[in-house]
RNA sequence: GCCGGGGUGGCGGAAUUGGCAGACGCGCUGGACUCAGGAUCCAGUGGGGCAUAAACCCCGUGUGGGUUCGAAUCCCACCCCCGGCACCA
């Protein structure tokens, strides 16, 4: 019998033991089989959960893996140490950001080293020590040498809360992403990184990165290019208002043009009866916050502005509104409104009664007519119907489709039965108006215009209709056709009238460059990076204010700017600390104020993965030629919820320190995996609050009210009590399981709920395998001698491949990118299974055994590592097992094995045929051998074989008749 | 709406990428041990048919079609779910 699994004492064992042999300690200087592994560095946040340890327990086996598989392995860690958290906490409890911060630091370091989770700590850094920040600021002051930080007065996100501004990606959904307040507009002098001088080339490399696609989706949808063409409108007056449009073909239909509500123009053009309201609209967007602003729900608004545009491709003569769908961010803060082609623009000028004019013919190439009961002779139906056209007739009225081609024919012959002072439309590849007396286009404004009154003066029913595409929209029948943002052939476009939709883009802006009004533009959704933060628990931007030399960068060597030291930290952040803010100017020496705003800390975390390299060089934040040969990042491992602002921010600070000559990469990290997030219940009860899982009573309760609680399975977070703490599972079951169980619960790049049940089965097997092997082991140790895999008995021999099956297999699993070790686990567990099963029954083979018991522990290391060094260290073997080569394949132990083929007869398995390695392995002894065994000729007698399909080692396809 | 990823037992998920669907684990059912067990061990477990039993048969990977000797896997159409973005002109 073996003895009882204690983890305790062996985890206690072996605690340090990896750390203090070295074996996680990379030697900097060989680069010949160098692999820079990353964990993402976390944010030191209270106590690590299980959810932490996802990252951590993965990345964990890996680097155990490469070890053994003799890399020399770069995996360090340190914290995202500065940032909010820590200073809401310090204004509440008035204990230091850095004491609370370092605390926690302590409590994760605890963490890893009671999960067996060990790194190379000789490189650990903290983004919040002046060793680490004075570097982030020298960053700062090479961007701006180079002209990519810059101060602007823009618009910003602000959130009252947390009472800073946020960067774009920081106000989700126009709300505060840390706490979800809606986020305010405020009009601040703020600090940005040029970011978007490197869009094509952040978009370009993305196909240049082994990276899950979804994020290199989120980051084109993120940096979002749209091409299209820059087009000059002028006013009356002759100001130049240029717009960014990505349908060109449609500028034949621009009917009005739309402003920002901030753009710089609005003052100069605004008619003098018009200010007033136009103020009052530019204040009213001003206020809005992003949520209100964003809601797509919300009716489009705007106000004319009293004056108008000509449009450079017709000469029309066009209203100028201002309207807050129109962003002053995005393009040139002006469009064209086209609304027959774009939805937005149409809903606009439906609402304010702007004429349309379709431009592109619709898709579909049908045309249809509605003639109302009553303006038609008795005789239209019978003579549709003569001439071949199908239609609808529903209390008296004819709803006629035909295709385009058939419109001239069409319009003859409804002409001739329509009644005086009546009339049809024919809505399709452009708006006509059939009156017994006229055929009408609606082709212009002018057009338009005609058409209108005309009706107007025919039909008092129309008298409210503002337009014609009003008076049409009444018409449920024609709605479909008013508007379509498709491509297609160019119609009441003058010169261009008549090019195919496939060209149209590409023609008219030809044509537009060719006569100096417009030009081919390329936009981005992307914004430049906007760093300011008014707070003290980050790093200081090293800018100072002098009254008579300006805006002076601190110097290089009085990096860094220190943090003060304050006994309280206030609401303020910097700009309160007296001390902080007077200074002198480093240029003239005259008294001079300090800039206060500290850097967002996705700017510490842009570069930290340079720092790792030399951690504690002070003379330079890195050693180029070092990291020149450790990086790109062969492996970084980390949350999805970082798949763009932090990799976007990390991928334009190496490209910028590469334009620099820093680098001499431009992609910070080769391939990237993300792993999923842990969930667990968390229950609300909206009296009180949330319940932790442990005390709600009967799987729905509140312990209180014994009211029913609202359940949802969410991330494991503090605020939401739903973490499971590592300590107690350790305590109970050993780190070991804790381990073996995050990894086999599923696939790691999947979400996945945390299971006490499935821990248990974790534990079990452990158990089992523990009791299993030291109960062995003491006879395998004495063993000498080898075997020949080729002399074996069939039940060893099977036994041999098995085990080699499981090598190959979790050894894939390191090697695939998909690291399902759930797999690996899997396959372990089942060889261990058949290990079992074998040693039940009857004596071994010792020195078989000792092989695999061997080869079995080195095997489950990666995953389990304190059970397997102490199995290791009782095997009587030498050195510890990260000093062991990882166990090889042995491709020909499967080849010792007889193999079952299934046959196939007319595609359903009806027989299974053993045979040995070399005749399954060959197609035509293999299809000879089948139809020769007896299983199969059953199946054969008195049958025709048409077909036999033979495939080497899986099975064989007979198809009778 | 646009983009991306998916639909396999009661659940998490396997399936060597076109070759025995459901590995492994959880849960469940039955049994053992026990004063007891939410501990542990053993057996069974996709659905259905037949049934004393072994065996055997049919159905089955979201739906419908197709390609193929053979489809969870490839192609076409549709339905549903998850994630991201969303007034970006």
């Amino acid at each position: 019998m073996g003895e009882p699994y204690n983890p305790k004492v062996i985890e206690a064992r072996w605690k340090d033991f990896w750390w203090e042999k070295g074996f996680f300690k990379a030697d900097i200087n060989d680069t010949s089989r160098k692999f820079y592994y990353l964990n993402m560095f976390p944010y030191p946040s209270a106590k690590p959960h299980v959810g932490h340890g996802r990252n951590y327990i993965l990345g964990d086996a890996i680097t155990r893996y490469l070890i053994m598989r003799g890399y020399n392995v770069l995996n360090p860690m340190g914290w995202d140490a500065f940032g909010l958290p820590a200073e809401n906490q310090a204004i509440r409890s008035g204990v230091h950001p850095r004491d609370w911060t370092m605390r926690n630091i302590a409590e994760f370091k605890r963490q890893f080293r009671d999960w067996g989770v060990v790194f190379d700590w000789d490189r650990e850094i903290a983004t919040c020590e002046p060793e680490y920040y004075k570097w982030t600021q020298w960053i700062f002051l090479k961007l701006y040498e180079r002209g990519l930080a810059y101060r602007a007065e823009a618009e910003v996100n602000y959130c009252p809360t947390c009472e800073t501004v946020l960067a774009n990606e920081q106000a989700v959904g126009g709300r505060c992403e840390r706490c979800n307040t809606p986020v305010e507009k405020k009009t601040l002098t703020q600090w940005f990184f040029r970011i978007t001088a490197y869009a094509e080339e952040l978009l370009r490399d993305l196909d240049t990165l082994d990276w899950p696609e979804h994020v290199k989706t989120m980051q084109r949808n993120w940096i979002g290019r749209s091409e299209g063409a820059n087009v000059v409108f002028r006013s009356e007056l002759g100001d130049e208002i240029v717009v960014f449009t990505t349908r060109p073909d449609t500028l034949w239909g621009a009917t009005f043009m739309v402003l920002a509500p901030e753009h710089p123009l609005v003052e100069k053009l605004t008619a003098p009866e018009k200010r007033a309201e136009v103020e009052e609209y530019r204040k009213l967007a001003a206020r809005r916050t992003e949520v209100e602003r964003l809601s797509t729900e919300r009716e489009k608004t705007g106000v004319f502005i009293g004056a108008y545009a000509i449009n450079p491709v017709n000469g029309e003569r066009i209203p100028i509104w201002i309207a807050d769908y129109v962003l002053m961010t995005y393009g040139t803060g002006a469009i064209m409104a086209v609304p027959a082609h774009d939805e937005r623009d149409f809903q606009f000028a439906l609402k304010y009664g702007i004429p349309v004019i379709p431009v592109i013919a619709p898709p579909g190439g049908v045309a249809k007519s509605y003639v109302m009961a009553g303006t038609f002779e008795q005789g239209l139906p019978g003579a549709l119907r003569e001439a071949g056209f199908t239609f609808e007739e529903k209390e008296g009225s004819l709803y006629v489709s035909f295709p385009e081609a058939d419109r001239g024919r069409y319009v003859e012959l409804v002409r001739e039965y329509l009644r005086p002072g009546s009339w049809t439309e024919v809505i399709g590849a452009g708006w006509q108006f059939v009156f017994p007396d006229a055929v009408m286009d609606v082709g212009s404004l002018e057009e338009e215009r005609a058409v209108l009154e005309k009706c107007k003066a025919l039909e008092p029913r129309v008298e409210g209709a503002r337009t014609v595409a009003e008076m049409l929209w009444r018409v449920e029948f024609y709605r479909d056709l008013l508007f379509h943002a498709e491509y297609g052939e160019m119609i009441n476009s003058g010169p261009l009238t008549g090019t195919p939709g496939d060209i149209a883009v590409k023609r008219t802006t030809e044509w537009l460059e060719a006569r100096g009004i417009g030009k081919f533009a390329v936009n981005y959704r992307l914004r430049d990076w906007l760093i300011s933060r008014q707070r003290y628990w980050g790093a200081p931007i090293p800018i100072v204010y002098c009254d008579k030399c300006g805006t002076v960068p601190v110097p290089e060597e009085d990096l860094p700017v220190l943090l003060p030291e304050v006994k309280e930290i206030g609401l303020k952040g910097l700009s309160g600390i007296e001390e902080f803010v007077h200074t002198t100017c480093p240029k003239c020496g005259g008294p001079a104020r300090r800039e206060t705003d500290t850097m967002d800390t996705f700017v510490d975390s842009s570069w930290y993965y340079l720092r790792y390299i030399s951690p504690h060089d002070d003379d330079k934040p890195f050693d180029s030629e070092l990291v020149n040969a450790w990086l790109p990042v062969d492996l970084y491992v980390g949350g999805v919820e970082h798949a763009i602002l932090h990799l976007l921010y990390s991928r334009f600070i190496t490209k910028a320190l590469r334009d620099m000559g820093y680098l001499s990469f431009g992609e910070p990290f080769a391939r990237l995996f993300t792993q999923g997030m842990i969930t667990y219940p968390a229950y609300w009860c909206p009296e009180h609050r949330w319940v932790p899982p442990k005390e709600v009573v009967d799987g729905k309760y509140c312990p209180h009210c014994h009211r029913e609680l609202e359940v949802s399975v969410v991330a494991m977070s503090k605020s939401k009590l739903n973490v499971v703490s590592p300590d107690e599972l350790i305590e109970k079951y050993g780190a070991d399981t804790e381990r073996l169980y995050t990894l086999f619960m599923g696939p790691p790049e999947k979400e996945i709920e945390w299971s006490e049940e499935g821990l248990r089965g974790a534990w079990r097997f452990l158990n089992r395998f523990w009791e299993l092997l030291t109960t062995w082991i003491p006879r395998v140790k004495e063993v000498g001698g080898d075997f020949d895999p080729a002399a074996l008995p069939p039940a060893e021999r099977e036994l041999w491949a098995k085990f080699n099956e499981t090598i190959r297999k979790v050894t894939r699993e390191f090697e695939s990118r998909r690291f399902g070790f759930n797999v690996a686990i899997a396959g372990i567990m089942e060889f261990t299974n058949s290990l079992e099963e074998y040693l039940n029954r009857g004596e071994p083979n010792l020195a078989l055994l000792k092989r695999i018991v061997r080869n079995l522990v080195l095997l489950i290391s990666p995953f389990t590592p304190f059970i397997a060094e102490e199995l290791w260290s009782r095997l009587g073997e030498e050195g510890a097992v990260l000093e062991q080569g990882w166990p090889a394949y042995d491709e020909e132990a499967v080849k010792l094995l007889s193999v079952e083929i299934p046959v196939q007869i007319n595609g359903k398995v009806r027989a299974r045929v053993r045979l040995p390695h070399d005749v399954a392995g060959d197609a035509d002894a293999l299809r000879e051998a089948v139809l020769k065994a007896e299983e199969v000729k059953r199946y054969l007698e008195g049958k025709e074989l048409v077909k036999a399909i033979a495939v080497p080692g899986r099975l064989v396809s007979l198809v009778v008749k």
